[in-house]
DNA sequence: GCAGAGCTTATTGTATACAAACACGTCAGG
DNA sequence: CCTGACGTGTTTGTATACAATAAGCTCTGC
């Protein structure tokens, strides 16, 4: 996309994501666009974006925040997430070719990889763990449920507790990938659907764990 | 939201659903900017939002297009709004009141008399629909969800295909949501869901044999 | 001391001018 | 006649100025 757009939409969500612009802060134009070194019209624009992605809020004024994500918006989106990329699998599993399976089965590897390094690489798996999810999701043909899952997958939240995750955790979601491949090997639909929705609420929990003692942190970090 | 933004907004939106703008052609900004008598500036913010409801296209240079939806294309947003919609079915069977209840009672009804009417009431039939189907959506109490489903509720093929439904298909429709309002009464969320389901399938149906009809008389007033 | 009206200031919405990118048509060369 | 490069015109992107609106504050009246 154009250049000064670009920035600022992936500049103002890098802030969100990395929590620089902690959640419920407001998301003033003027201010942005400095720190971006744009003009309002792109932010506008990056914020419009933000917004259908569920990572911006706006008040009945017009004004924009960090959305802060409660557990049980985070259940919520994980809820729909499992529906619809076991869906995705079902018909990724119908479709796929070998050359992308062997290609999963590739990244599969580096993630365990990741995981079984000293001590775990975690951004590592996080990449290997998106782009495995792309991948499953481009093969799975449907642009409409490429477009809805889109907003689903980037929590901010979640992204960051991932480094609360054990190796334990880790790998027990790098072997529920292996199950899925089996499951795409076999064209099995079926399969792939129930492998996939026990993947993404086994995920689900592992972030209410972990959140649950990050929240205790936060808590004690309080003056 | 602020006036010239929603002029434009509503105003394209128009001009898509009634199908005065074609399905393929290009939406200049320039051009729906004195159609709809603002600037550029609400114009492209009217554009964003319909993009990203999928009511536009846009190429690989920024030009934006009105969307074309193949067959398959309805076929795979009516498989997504069926689940989507089931799930939200449940939840609402979950969480009605009886106030609520009594709304959904009263929009059926008036549903049944716009089919009745003598012609069949088609307006009158789509707007009871849209309101029962809200407030179902409203009653799931996910906002993610509801996020989720408006953008594959509106569907202008659909929605213009409509008036070549008999007064069989309508009827059977309201019967439908009868039987979720029963559903709803004992607060029976898998039976809910799985009424629902059969009622979001069953519309395909009607829409595709009455689509297919539809085409045929587009091909033969090609000239 | 509290409530509310009015002013002040901050923030967003809109219009417009200009810059950049792209599509298309034209013309020259083979 | 075909091909490709160039220039022109159209379309979108960006910046900026100004208008409108909402929030916050003060000051007044009770």
């Amino acid at each position: 996309m154009s250049r000064a757009s670009d920035r600022a939409y992936s500049g103002i969500r890098g802030m969100i994501l990395s929590g620089e612009l902690p959640a419920g802060s407001q998301l003033g134009e003027e201010v942005l666009a400095e720190r971006c070194g744009v003009s309002r019209t792109p932010v506008r624009d990056a914020l419009r974006r933000l917004e259908s992605e569920l990572l911006v809020n706006r008040n009945e004024a017009q004004r924009s925040f960090v959305a802060d994500w409660s557990l049980s918006d985070v259940a919520d989106a994980f809820e729909l997430r499992a529906m619809l990329e076991s869906y995705a699998a079902r018909r990724a599993a119908e479709r796929i070719d070998d050359q992308t399976l062997q290609q999963l089965r590739a990244i599969n590897h580096a993630i365990l990889r990741a995981v079984q390094a000293e001590p775990p690489d975690v951004i590592g798996f996080l990449e290997g763990n998106r782009d495995f999810h792309a991948i499953i999701l481009e093969t799975a043909q449907s642009r409409r449920l490429a477009g809805l899952l889109g907003s689903l997958i980037e929590q901010p939240v979640v992204w960051r507790t991932a480094h609360q995750y054990g190796r334990d955790a880790l790998r027990r979601s790098q072997s529920e990938h292996d199950e899925l491949l089996a499951a795409f090997a076999r064209r099995d639909g079926a399969w792939a659907e129930a492998v996939m929705a026990a993947h993404i609420r086994r995920a689900f929990h592992f972030y209410a764990d972990a959140h649950q003692g990050l929240a205790m942190i936060d808590v004690a970090r309080q003056p």
